[in-house]
DNA sequence: AGCACCCTGACAAAAGGCTGACAGCCCTCG
DNA sequence: CGAGGGCTGTCAGCCTTTTGTCAGGGTGCT
């Protein structure tokens, strides 16, 4: 799942996006408010991590102009100064929650976290589908109660495929997920990923819905019968 | 596991930190408020002991600082004067236990262990996983009643993946509680550690979750069967 | 049939993790 | 004080797994 993170301080930049990447996001940065303005507009992430303090163009004016764009990306703000009136004006300008600086890595991850299960509607752990147990705290699936190797990427894969479940996720936006946004579109990777689940899971999880996409059925209405 | 020490007197600290050490703490310590502040609102502690006479910053600010910022990290106080009112005023500003000075180191370990405990929601101080024995009053590792060997940094990881058992933790994380914090980050220190308890336990104990982290498994799960 | 899509097996590059060897450090013991 | 031994981080080499790419073959719709 990709995350936008915005923040000019190297130091901070790298050691945020390590520990995010560490728990599966992928992470993208923008150094200054141009550049997350027009990727937070551009590309579909599942949240924003925005520092106050930008070069070229205020963090709070950049969450303005999303929201006036109608852009309702799930954002984190982090401030430096932790003072209440930039926390109210933060909230204000649309802000989903807020984090003055400096944090423990911890809350930032539990934070975000939150932030992306709310916007998901999924606050669930374990993610259950038929037979299929998606152990997130184990970042393991089992099948009748077996675990079924999956390597990082065909995890994120099924992941993010049974969060969404019960929608129909394009080819595209499974890219966009899956890979960093200079990634070759132009590539059946994702084809292939999905290829490597089914032959560990059997076809039935993933289902093709050709010129659309793929989808995993809700749990009910898989085993309605 | 990383401990924040607060104490502005080196004699005390150095004591204190000499018998939380040979428990298998990594301590770290602050001389100040200021510093006590920052440290323990940037850096993952399992718990802080805060002495309230401090340069600087008074401890009890120091304490209402952190919980202000929604930081819920365990604190046990020290304090030379141990009224009534003051241990009032510790609990109120947030504190989780309170030991008036003098005290004896005994009591001090125990009181810390009890905290990390708790806040692990691991109330037992014997944590087992098949035939593994970890008691963390003796700090000792045995299995089938046979004492193991385990070094101080061997002992911590060990220690650390059983009270997180049955959910993967990253090198990046293990990195964070086993060193301290100016630790060279792109060295495979963990891997060789995590072999060498290998060596000495068995391959069994230890799962590696290639691309993720690392795993002990929770004692039911392993012994479903 | 024709076309757009999708699947699959093979391959090679790259990443991730494991291990043995080694060196620095510290402590203990004689 | 010096020798020996344990602990620990670093490094280089090795092996395994992962993963993107490609080419060729299905599949379903019009």
């Amino acid at each position: 799942m990709r995350l936008l993170l915005v923040e000019d301080d190297d130091q901070v930049a790298e050691t945020v996006t390590a520990s995010l990447t560490a728990v599966g996001f992928l992470v993208e940065r923008a150094r200054d408010g141009r550049e997350a303005w027009f990727m937070g507009d551009t590309e579909p992430y599942v949240a924003a991590i925005l520092d106050l303090g930008l070069p070229s163009l205020d963090g709070l004016s950049v969450l303005r102009q999303w929201r006036a764009a109608g852009q309702r990306l799930p954002v984190l703000i982090l401030s430096a100064r932790g003072d209440w009136t930039e926390r109210v004006e933060g909230i204000e300008a649309g802000a989903d929650d807020y984090l003055p600086k400096p944090f423990r890595l911890e809350e930032l991850l539990a934070r975000v976290q939150a932030l992306v299960r709310r916007a998901a509607g999924q606050p669930a752990p374990v993610l259950v589908h038929g037979p299929f147990r998606l152990d997130t705290r184990r970042q393991t699936l089992s099948r009748d109660g077996l675990a079924i190797h999956l390597s990082p990427q065909e995890y994120r894969l099924v992941s993010y495929l049974m969060q969404q479940a019960g929608r129909v996720v394009s080819q595209q936006e499974l890219t966009e997920q899956l890979y960093a946004q200079d990634f070759e579109r132009d590539s059946n990777s994702v084809e292939v990923l999905v290829g490597r689940v089914r032959r560990k899971l059997g076809a039935g999880l993933i289902q093709t819905r050709r010129g659309f996409g793929y989808l995993i059925e809700t749990d009910d209405d898989s085993h309605a019968s």
